[in-house]
DNA sequence: CGCGGTAATGTAACATGTTACATGGCAGTT
DNA sequence: AACTGCCATGTAACATGTTACATTACCGCG
């Protein structure tokens, strides 16, 4: 049986992940300038694309737009990144109470699957991946919330958090063995049907971030 | 002294507004099909403000894109209507805990002449005005919750409820004397500062609009 | 030395031209 | 009549040209 043929993706979605690829993984610093020109260039592509992504990126909280000046990275301070913690953690809490309810099974698979990768990751000292199922614990909860609108708010929010996250990491103010710790606390709740529990926990691990930013910025002045 | 002169926002910002307003407005209605070209010219614009417009119009769920074919309007189903609804009252119930919190007499303030206009305009049978008035009444939560990343992604989703507020007001399918007296209970029990009480009472009246959309679906079949 | 004006440059906003894709109808074949 | 492929049309994706705005540096003048 011949496979479909694969549909590329428009011009506008590939220049969209490319360059948010390249803000949470630290290649464009947080606060640094995007010329729609030069992105273009960089890309291969012409300068309307490169404009519509940044749009949408915006959209995102990633990219920070002056008419007629110019875009840059976001460059969020302490209380940008405490909004954005508390945020997140009303979406995701929601969707973990959610899916407690409605995909318990589940949802318990797909925590335990992303656990374990953890725990190899952390003992392999591979950072990279740790965080990558990091995520996946997380994404978990919204997978199963069986509420598309709030997973897809969810996708649109987290980038930023993630790039917060890649500046504490490349400063050195994180703490894995910490973080492993509330993720198998947190498992255990849900896995005991107590849902308050979990959140409460979930709550404080995802505030964690803000500390840790904090930390990073006295740490080392790496910002602006 | 002299008043700034006003800046004209760009006609993105523009388009945007004005596409949203037909959509809200049940101008443009749910479901139909949206050429590019053919708002460039109502409008009196070109394609691209129009194409970028759409693009944003798709990230707040009002309208969906096929690529290469054309943008329509959203038409949600019941599932839809249900996931907005959970959504919603999401976000408001998390942004009336936090401004009880933080905020309070400023939020009772705020509510409080929301109360007094809807009275007024269901007096006078005014629907339009207590709509509005409605409107504000819900954002006042925003307003004071002081997490601007909650009050941003509340607006990127009210629009898409407010669409099918008005589809279901179209329909006749509503009902403002039960809304007037949800929003006196409600009111209530932020005074009593009875937090948890408040988010149960906002989280029923929210989701009212899924029972209105469901009987505007049964009683005419004017979707589609 | 400070100030006002101006010119140069970088930038995105916007318009428009070109291309490729999706669809529907129609004709030709059986 | 049914099926097949072609073509006409509508559509947006993308590229590029043009314009207007914002910022900066500089220069001449007080």
């Amino acid at each position: 049986m011949m496979k479909a043929i694969e549909i590329p993706k428009s011009l506008i979605e590939e220049t969209i992940a490319r360059i948010r690829e390249a803000i949470l993984s630290g290649e464009l610093p947080l606060g640094s300038k995007l010329s729609e020109q030069r992105l273009a260039d960089m890309l291969g592509v012409s300068r309307s694309p490169v404009a519509q992504a940044l749009a949408i990126l915006k959209t995102e909280g990633l990219v920070e737009i002056y008419p007629k000046r110019g875009s840059y990275v976001y460059l969020p301070d302490a209380r940008d990144v405490s909004e954005m913690c508390e945020y997140r953690s009303i979406l995701e809490t929601a969707a973990l109470t959610l899916s407690l309810e409605r995909q318990k099974a589940g949802l318990l698979s797909s925590l335990r699957g992303a656990m374990q990768a953890m725990e190899t990751a952390l003992q392999a000292k591979d950072l990279k991946a740790y965080s990558q199922h990091d995520m996946a614990f997380h994404l978990a909860f919204l997978a199963h919330c069986e509420n598309r609108r709030l997973e897809a708010a969810y996708a649109r929010t987290i980038s930023s958090v993630i790039g917060v996250r890649t500046h504490v990491f490349l400063s050195g103010s994180s703490h894995s063995e910490r973080s492993m710790a509330e993720h198998r606390q947190i498992f255990a709740a849900c896995e005991a049907g107590k849902a308050v529990d979990a959140c409460r926990l979930l709550k404080a691990h995802i505030h964690r971030l803000d500390e840790d930013f904090g930390a990073s910025l006295g740490g080392a002045d790496s910002i602006g």
